[in-house]
DNA sequence: AATGAATGAGTATTCATTCAT
DNA sequence: TATGAATGAATACTCATTCAT
């Protein structure tokens, strides 16, 4: 209908299209201020569309509702996490060094997503009575898969001698628990005396066989 | 119900101030299974009103306004748990075994709370943005109490060289989250062979000086 | 819960409920005028609230929604309608003479309800795409069960050699589009020199033996 | 399909004028379809220009609005009604067989259109408060039309016998509301065991003096 | 001419809270 | 004290219309 197809077009993705792109992203960083300033439902799609500096009608072309932005938005962090988490800890030959990896990730995470980040922690840890149902999709699967790369690094750590010989996965979920901790206490109480070196010693080192130990030992 | 007045009434407390506290804990329980089963904000006070067998008018006779009874029902909830701890955590000797007990309570604290003790969990770590403004007020300090007698029990920890001699407070921290990763991903996934044993085990081990190393390493 | 039940109570309804009724009745005739100047569409919950000096969640109290507001008031007048049907027309010995009536009823019924009558006519000869999905329910029984007393005047009608011997149902049509033809350009026109005697005539007429032929032919 | 410039235009409008009415056209067609489907209110400009394979803001540069081409759309229909009127009724000489041939275009009009042209029955009978104000404008001239026409016919039979001589008008009003009463029914119940001659019948004997009991009252 | 993204006024509906009885 | 009817502010969502490209 419009004719100028043909034309180069090659890798452009059109002018438009990529505007779109940006509008899209700009509402759903806009989101992501309004709702870790105000947490879900004290954020109206009014308040969202003022700090977007769109109209709410287009909120709405560009996402279905609330639910669906709110989703998108929870899922696109999350796809960033464990995207991070692929090239950040992941690649450590270490199991100890990849868990301390993970730890400065998350509280790096946290730093830039402050509250919001929260509010993932509890959707991903099982918030069942969210607004409408459960809402984001996929970042359920990305706690999944998060739990069980850590299971894996565990397991790796077990079997190098690293770590103690209990279930990976009870040792994964403490993991994550404490790092959960950490976080959150960090988010409400801003740093306040708590050293991240320290934090992320406190929970590694409770992984770790005591070498130092068995040397005094010996 | 509202005409014996005539009658003795010299009992302690009067029975009209007895029925009146009667009345409050019902609508609290009626309060705790709507919120628990539907959240904050999906629970409306009509709901609570006929859970409760009363009428919503009542409820405001005994609560200022929605937030107040959710606050009350988190505080005493919270206060509950407190004493709890008092009686089943503190008066134990062993650090370790207090950490164990500790585990335990937690768990059947959930068990009897469920979904409702999500909230509090939430609440206690820090949510900010609750639905108007920071919600409950004693559980604040009741969530710093808990971990200050935590710390307590570590610091006693290190002193008689059960535990490592790291950070109290950090130490505290991270038993904390671990615990609540175990309790939520119960309340999730109830159970799924997830062994109570082995989670406690998991948790308290991850604080002790590990004998056998050190008894091997002899 | 009250107490004071086992109280004369007898007939009396109770002022309370009494009064729920009749409020129930002003919002439905506040609705009345308000749809029918508006149309459907175009009434607002909150234009019916302020004709009914309610306000909007009063609304709310009574009546399920928009939808079920409108319903309710179509099918309240149906039923007028068809017990009006039943005490005015159908104890009439002469089919002609019920015809006539009917006439007169309808027409009646069109004066006291003018342009709402309208959106009855067009609901119950079968509008079907109706703003949510065909909405007033009882009154497509009723324009059924309209049809079929037509149905059995006209029958009557021509078993007593009234009327002529064709097919029942097609004569019913007829005479209720007859009427609606009428009806509908009155309420359009008002009067404008269209006298209601003349149109009971015209249609009534249209479904005699021509006696007067008969006996000029004799 | 906008380069073509350059070429003869000679043609009496031009391709340009030409395919404007063409795309026109293609819009009408396209929105009587959606219309038809899901009636006024709930036929979106969207959906039209989707339907028509515009987009909507081509709608908007060959109508005004969205009232403006609803009102286009019904007078086109009304029109075409009013031009088939013109050629195959009111030719005929005999008044009945005017009023069946009336009859059958009217049915055959409804076959086509469908429920579109029931907006058109309810449209053209008069309804005022349609969505923004009274609407189709050419339409009600045209019903206007139409009932002269009617008249004229009926008149007519008057005067050469074949009716009964009752006022003209009223009779045009009735035949009009009987026809209506068929096409509505037709149109709702898809036939359903409704014969189309019996229906030219019932409607049609209705105003012929009745020849046969002249005849047996001999 | 054609496009379709942006707009924002308009509306149904919910629910905490009040208060007369 | 208990009741529950009345209130109305708050909010998600729709869609006709505009206008820059």
């Amino acid at each position: 209908m419009t004719k100028q197809k043909d034309t180069i077009e090659a890798g452009s993705t059109g002018r438009k299209t990529r505007e779109r792109a940006r509008h899209r992203r700009e509402i759903l960083t806009a989101a992501e201020r309004v709702f870790a300033a105000r947490g879900f439902h004290a954020t109206t799609m009014e308040l969202i569309a003022r700090e977007a500096e769109f109209s709410v009608g287009t909120l709405y072309n560009f996402f279905a509702n609330k639910d669906a932005l709110y989703a998108e938005l929870i899922d696109t962090i999350a796809e960033a996490f464990l995207s991070g988490m692929e090239q950040r800890v992941l690649p450590l030959a270490s199991p100890a060094e990849a868990l301390r990896a993970m730890v400065d990730m998350r509280l790096d995470f946290m730093e830039q997503h402050r509250r919001l980040f929260r509010m993932v922690l509890e959707q991903s840890s099982g918030a069942r009575w969210h607004p409408s149902g459960a809402l984001p999709q996929k970042s359920k699967t990305i706690f999944d898969q998060y739990l069980q790369r850590l299971v894996k690094i565990v397991d790796r750590g077990i079997q190098v001698g690293e770590f103690d010989p209990e279930p990976a996965f009870y040792q994964a979920l403490a993991f994550d628990g404490m790092v959960n901790a950490f976080t959150l206490y960090w988010s409400t109480h801003t740093g306040e005396g708590l050293s991240r070196e320290q934090a992320r010693d406190t929970i590694v080192n409770r992984f770790l066989k005591r070498q130092l130990k068995q040397k005094t030992g010996a």
